[in-house]
DNA sequence: CCTGAAACGGACTGATGAGTCCGCTTACGT
DNA sequence: ACGTAAGCGGACTCATCAGTCCGTTTCAGG
């Protein structure tokens, strides 16, 4: 079952290179025909791989998630926690603000895929620095992740690196 | 052609009542059949006073326009520039929030409205607070509008008035 | 080769929602 | 009261998009 014939692995493959450029391009709005289109396939293969379209999108925001985890895990190897969490937000964001419609993407997604994880990696990031007294006390990591987001999704194209400036210090203590 | 017969002014009115309750219900998703079912007319009848549905939309988000030029124009006769904006901005978010929906509307809308003039009045009210020293300087008007707005609308039902004290203090100077 | 299973792709369905049209109804001036 | 123009409402069109189905094509093992 896992042995696909050659054409067909050929054409998954077609399909998730597509899917990440024109989701990265048009967001989760983007249809399964454009898709299928920009792959060079019908739209019907794209549905035999993925029954719906959010399994193809979980399918490609599963990589980003994973990019983010490692990132994560760096900053907790970090020596410094107050450091090690504005800098982890900054990477973070450097990394979605290159292709903000991924980034509405994932939060479409809800954090189905690895989110869990991350999630959790995200919590020991944050209770560190706060205990090191470099992030105020009464947020949350989801208060956290809620308002990063906000701000890079609100910025007009350019300008997020000041909004992100400016919610980091509000969170600072 | 200003001079409507009586039933035409009361659907009218029916229209507008039952559009402002759905938009404000159901942000600016709500369909034309729902508000015309809702008002209890068909949507004939509302296509013929609003030709699209965005119109119709402009003409609820108008009231709340109005009401915020209200209170920016307070916010400016007030004494302390620095207690004026940020009791400006709370006052905007506690009128906004208590219709979370037609927030959205009005973010939807692209503030096409009335909104010259209240950006004007707001920019007044940041660029004083800013004179005086409360706010920071490398901040416009509309990036604390945008920034406020968003954390307005990412934070879960409830916890909207925490995530705007940590925008606000990063706004201050 | 040659055959059968795997894979393909596009026609089709079904749902949704904006906006149009027109035959019927109703207000209101005379 | 009555004629008519304004108003009504819902059936209809049109477009979009997710998801299904099946006749045809292509791969791969013997």
């Amino acid at each position: 079952m896992t042995e696909l014939r050659a054409d067909a692995r050929r054409n998954l493959e077609r399909v998730l290179d597509a899917a990440a450029d024109v989701f990265a391009a048009s967001g989760p709005d983007a249809s399964i025909d454009e898709i299928a289109r920009h792959a060079g396939v019908g739209h019907g293969t794209v549905f035999r791989r993925f029954p719906t379209k959010d399994d193809l999108m979980y399918a490609v925001v599963e990589r980003r998630v994973a990019q983010m985890r490692a990132v994560a895990r760096e900053a907790l190897a970090a020596d410094d926690p107050g450091e090690a969490f504005f800098d982890f937000v900054h990477r973070v964001a450097e990394l979605n603000m290159r292709t903000p419609g991924l980034h509405r993407c994932i939060v479409h997604c809800g954090d189905k895929p690895g989110a869990a994880d991350l999630e959790r990696l995200v919590g020991k990031i944050v209770s560190r620095a706060q205990r090191a007294g470099a992030v105020r006390r009464d947020v949350k990591p989801a208060d956290v992740r809620a308002l990063v987001r906000s701000a890079l999704t609100s910025a007009p194209p350019g300008q997020w690196r000041r909004y992100l400036e400016v919610v980091l210090d509000g969170l600072r203590a």
